[in-house]
DNA sequence: GTGACTTTGTGCATCGGTTCACAAAGGCGT
DNA sequence: ACGCCTTTGTGAACCGATGCACAAAGTCAC
């Protein structure tokens, strides 16, 4: 497996980088998201200033996680005082690389992909959907929230032309892992994926899935637990009343 | 804070069951329904046997975490041969609490909601969509994949006469809390909440958070990386070129 | 029946993430 | 100007999850 070990030298060589401020972990990525949310929140109600027991709060974290999160990305803080919203929502936005805008394509027109087109959610922050696509020809010059549906060979000239980076699936599941090709053969190397199946890619491209039914699937076996533990409260009960 | 405590004590009780499978890991949990996707794929080709490493390949993990992952639902391997299709995807479905139907109720009709409503997934494994629900009296008496629009004040009755379980909230994040208190107010104590913000509930009510943005940003902290990790190389080149 | 072969289940080392607790750092009142 | 008080940033302990490697357990061929 050499080229294994190849492939992750560029990374290493980079980590020797000056500038490092190498490996932020992958868990505080995943809830900076929400940091900047709270922050944009607090900007709206007038709110300039916020400790770290504000925010984490607001974001429904406890205060040492937080703190710990945002001393990846550098000290902005004050002690005694707290982190100044506008600049801190400043500094997260930077690293998520919200300040540029990322154009956004979907693939599949279908009941999911025609909310996913009209959902406001995407333009609100840094994210541009420049294209919606569809395998079927029958939906080829139909509108969708404003824009065209196109083939999936319209895809290269996407990438080239508009930039595009981040491609979003929401066929059935056996289209999936031919649109995925798709994308990545086009140059796409982030892909969010609706179909509930696993997508194979090369090294270099980044699939996160979301799945309703495997959440639903989650929440049911919590749920049964729940349902469990009432019963056997109910048995022990029971039991104490018989004896 | 002794309310909290005692609230924990019937579960440690019944830690002390001697059928006690307690303590399935989370993480664990959380791949469950993958691997009972890529079971149903195989049933359905007509394989009816597999090892550790073929379904772990079809599911996308290492084959050691799959072994580790099943051992502790309980021993349904062969040595030297692998598991049993069928068994295996009963012995997950059971312990997901898929054996029997979840009454699910979708809140906001909007884009989302009404993608969701008509999402066939729902059906297809455990979960059975009930009622649909929306603040807005204007949608009321309207139809809506076979189903009425109903008012939120349908939800008690639905609880108690058709023993829903689980809600979902496709609702804007502004109504997102005032419908979550009344989803548990009716004693709704699971929750998949598609609106991006955060939901206080009271403790035993679990709440699974889907949130588009959230993904796409976290896509884009690793484009951004990627992007500069290839403007880096670049640099590393030209300056070895000038030397 | 026996031995070789395959694949599971698991003990152990490791790693990443979370929590705790506190010293360092700064503002603010007097 | 100075010391008190608040809040950050972080070292260290802890906890759960992952990966490794192998003994145990079973099949299959002969």
């Amino acid at each position: 497996m050499r080229t294994l070990h190849e492939l992750k030298e560029p990374e290493k060589t980079l980590s020797a980088d000056p500038s490092a401020r190498r490996g932020i972990p992958d868990a505080t990525v995943a809830r900076l998201p929400e940091y900047l949310r709270a922050l944009t929140g607090f900007a709206e109600r007038g709110i300039t200033s916020v400790s770290s027991e504000e925010l984490a709060a607001a974001a429904g974290v406890r205060s040492a996680k937080l703190r710990k999160d945002l001393s990846h990305l550098g000290s902005y803080g004050v002690r005694g005082v707290g982190y100044e919203v506008d600049h801190l929502a400043y500094q997260i936005s930077r690293e998520l690389g919200l300040t540029q805008d990322w154009p956004v394509a979907i693939v599949g027109m279908g009941n999911l992909g025609h909310a996913l087109a009209a959902y406001s959610g995407f333009a609100t922050r840094g994210f541009r959907v420049v294209a919606l696509l569809d395998q079927d020809t029958v939906l080829h010059e139909q509108e969708i929230a404003g824009l065209p549906v196109q083939p999936m060979e319209a895809l290269p000239s996407l990438v080239t032309d508009q930039g595009l980076a981040i491609g979003v699936i929401a066929t059935p599941a056996a289209s999936a892992q031919s649109v995925c090709d798709q994308l990545v053969a086009a140059g796409v190397r982030s892909i969010l994926n609706f179909a509930p199946c696993v997508l194979v890619v090369p090294e270099g491209v980044d699939v996160r899935k979301v799945d309703l039914s495997t959440e639903l699937q989650i929440l049911a076996f919590h749920e049964q637990r729940k349902s469990l533990a009432a019963q056997g409260a109910l048995d022990a009960v029971a039991e104490a009343v018989s004896r």
